[in-house]
DNA sequence: CGAGGGTTTGAAGTGCATCAAATAGTGTGG
DNA sequence: CCACACTATTTGATGCACTTCAAACCCTCG
């Protein structure tokens, strides 16, 4: 539960961190060292609550290493992951458009360096900077899109399914025909992630192992050949076989 | 399958219409003169297919009055709604941010009148008027906590809880205890709407009101005390109960 | 009145959840 | 390097929710 706050001597780095955010491509250098200059850095173990649903939102946020986890819960406690995210993408920044309220909670699920920046430095460029308005809309879109394909997911494939997509949006930069994946985070989470019981997730695994042959071996996943997953998996779907989503930038 | 379209002598008809619609608030005059000069109107019968999945876009769409679903279907013809739109609301525009191809398909779900425009006139205008983009942030945002929020009630909420929860929503702006509503489209799309099939919708329709005391009589649902319905919806939610979306635009 | 679509009901099956318990894996201190 | 504690994962048994297939019913409209 313990977060580690640096100050940071080298404003650079995080400048450079900055243009790393698909948001702020081509983003005139100002504005990134006015960004930077609101920065903070902080370091969090796994576990750490971010923000809950509906907290006043100050600031927005940025993953430079780690996994971090957006979910909404019920009172009961039962959560839907939203999504799990890496290094190079942005969240908490909606809040800007529900009344400065977050609108799902964020959690660290793997430990995580991650900086965050004003929500106001974020707005009042908005209002003036119309590049910055079509990056983010840009952005936005691919997100949107990203959730049309889970809630499609989620009502057309099965469990085995679901995960074979996982698998095969994880394997989509290889063009090797044996392809080994290493799953990036813990079956538990990519059971959440995935929207079903880590003991459905453990069962449908082995079910998606027997129809098209891949390998497991803890959370190392070996595929010989591609074809019956592509086959066994993407027939519930409405996308074609490459159907990457866009790539985080380098 | 026929659609009429029509030659409008006065073209202040549409311009009004363009003027209820939330992207187009505080948009100045010329903005929407011009979108207006290339505004096509036309009645489409139910059933009508106004695009498919990755077609590619020339224009976008306003509802003046109808229903249209929008879905996405896999090989199989099984589909997946994503969302079922009527007046002042806007669709097809995400293209623009796709590679200029649509990411759904889209179909007539009750006779509508609809309004297309050129989907370049409002890339241009995206371009220059910074007004314009932040108000699509806003609607886009707004569009994607809806998602978020589906994708919620998909996985946490029972068809029941679904059902209730689609009535609350339809009751939103009646202050009454005692609330009258009539379903917008037939019981079987409600239920594709929701995620379910029809058999399913008819049986967890009769559930809902053996649990908490609704109404039913055809598409008109009565409901003497709010309390056990929401009660035993929004238990399973992460919202609290007056939950409304945003209204469209009177 | 009869045709056809929307809706309901019935019977049976499937997929996933749940609860419980066993097993594997990981990190700790000795 | 081993034993222990704790967590992640798997396996088993059972139940419930929803789907599927089939048939009846109902309502509207020609």
């Amino acid at each position: 539960m313990i977060s580690a706050t640096e100050r940071l001597d080298d404003i650079s780095v995080i400048e450079n961190d900055l243009l790393s955010v698909a948001l702020f491509k081509n983003g005139c250098q100002t504005l990134i060292k006015q960004l930077a200059s609101g920065a903070q850095y902080q370091k969090h173990p796994k576990g750490k609550i971010l923000f809950v649903n509906q907290d006043p939102a100050e600031r927005f946020y940025i993953i430079k290493s780690g996994w971090v986890k957006l979910f909404r819960e019920t009172v009961d406690g039962t959560q839907a992951v939203v999504d799990i995210l890496d290094r190079g993408h942005i969240f908490g920044e909606h809040a800007l458009f529900n009344n400065g309220l977050y609108s799902y909670s964020a959690e660290v699920a793997e430990a995580a360096e991650i900086i965050s920046l004003p929500m106001q430095y974020l707005q009042k460029e908005l209002q003036q900077n119309n590049a910055l308005s079509l990056n983010m809309l840009e952005t936005m879109a691919q997100q949107h899109l990203k959730l049309d394909k889970e809630v499609e997911h989620r009502s057309l494939q099965t469990a085995p399914q679901r995960i074979g997509c996982f698998i095969l949006r994880l394997a989509r930069d290889t063009q090797d025909d044996k392809i080994t994946i290493q799953l990036p985070y813990d079956k538990t989470l990519v059971a959440s992630r995935l929207g079903m019981q880590p003991e459905t997730f453990s069962r449908a695994l082995s079910k998606l192992k027997n129809q098209t042959g891949i390998r497991v071996k803890g959370s190392i996943i070996e595929v010989e050949n591609l074809s019956p997953l592509i086959e066994y998996t993407c027939n519930a779907c409405s996308s074609n076989y490459p159907c990457k989503d866009l790539p985080p930038e380098e």
